[in-house]
DNA sequence: TGTTGCTATTAACAATTTGATAATATATAA
DNA sequence: TTATATATTATCAAATTGTTAATAGCAACA
């Protein structure tokens, strides 16, 4: 699941508020908030959150103001945000899309609807679009080849970073060994048995965290 | 398919009864009626459905009444609860996921929304789709490998596991020492009459709970 | 061109876990 | 009660994985 993320929510109503941290914390989420702009400014910088809801009136900053704020600082170039506004406003989705927003809501909160676009932006975060896959202290990016640790860059490998981004694409999924063998190294190319086993030792090594779970007879399985 | 389950509708109205019901049995499900919130606690228990579709405004109990009732009883912890609201009535969301509802359908019912939604929903609470298999306080996770006991972890080894997820695989039904033999161990290996008690001794031994019961003479099977 | 540094693979062995069996005790149905 | 099926336990062989070191291959580079 991608619970247990953290979700920044700022606007200035506390009826809203309520709603959406209700919602999202009984779904698993840490929920943190923020009155104004320059609170929720504040607050994305000690907390470091994955998602951002920024109502778009708000006193002190707006939140495309917020916005266009985050994103000039690297920290926040992956963070997900979501403008909060009243009914469909062309004008501000163009602007909202230009500083960069990653979806809308409109309000009245529908909380389901929040719900399944907080859920869906998680997923699509987490697999196809960004080719960056995070999982507790790890982040993953497969077109740079980078693994950070912690916001330390741990130099992997070719096959040891295949290894690991395929395991870590599905936290908790075991592989089978042969599943590995033929997604990583193909079906024609054949290898010892324990070549598997030095990569996956090699990779514990580096990380120097032990994420990857042996499951005996089976295979093996990332977990954080 | 998801069909053959059990769907319970609540309504004081006729009319949306008979809407609901008429689609829901034409898409293979079998439907209860209620008329009002205290002849739905009184079928929800003698009927066991997978599904409780609930009016909110009803006469006698509220929908949301009968779902708070309804969730106090562990039998109904898994039970899907829909409401049946007119229009978006914010309050009255916030209300029922108070009370654990897993979804809202909105007045006047459109029946292709209906369906697609009832669908869905057993699509997304079939664990059957993802490979986990909840059997009481049992959860046996297929992908990742894991049993899970009252949120325990339980390791098993790969036999024990495979044994175990067999017979949970249809709980109720006696699996004959052969059956289990050819589905586990395959035709070509012979092993001994013993490996499978001693199997199911370690298994039972692990899960602390005797869910595994045996049929003299006959094999053995799951229940919780 | 040869050197250097890194990667991928393998071999060899150690450590561990698993699975099957035998021997014995217990339970159960007729 | 008795015959039969199952439970239990300890034991050992087999399977699986962990670890280390060695080797071959490759790419960058002076």
């Amino acid at each position: 699941m991608s619970k247990g993320k953290k979700i920044l929510i700022a606007d200035d109503e506390p009826d809203i508020l309520e709603i959406i941290q209700f919602n999202l914390q009984a779904e698993g989420y840490e929920v943190i908030i923020a009155k104004n702009g320059d609170e929720a400014v504040e607050k994305a910088r000690s907390f470091q959150p994955d998602l951002i809801i920024l109502d778009v009136m708000m006193p002190g900053k707006t939140g495309i103001e917020v916005c266009n704020l985050l994103r000039l600082n690297p920290t926040f170039k992956e963070t997900l945000i979501v403008f909060l506004t009243a009914l469909s406003d062309e004008t501000t989705e163009i602007k909202g899309l230009e500083s960069g927003a990653d979806d809308y809501l409109t309000k009245p909160i529908r909380p389901k609807v929040l719900l399944s676009k907080v859920n869906a932006l998680f997923r699509r975060f987490n697999k196809e679009d960004t080719g960056i896959v995070k999982v507790g202290d790890i982040q993953i990016d497969r077109e740079k080849y980078i693994v950070t640790l912690k916001d330390t860059d741990i130099i992997l490998a070719r096959k040891e970073f295949e290894l690991l981004a395929l395991l870590a694409s599905k936290p908790g999924k075991v592989f089978l060994r042969n599943e590995i063998l033929n997604l990583i190294w193909g079906t024609e190319v054949i290898v010892g048995d324990r070549t598997i086993d030095v990569h996956i030792r090699k990779i514990r090594q580096k990380l120097g965290l032990d994420c990857i779970t042996t499951v005996k007879g089976v295979g093996y399985k990332f977990e954080v």
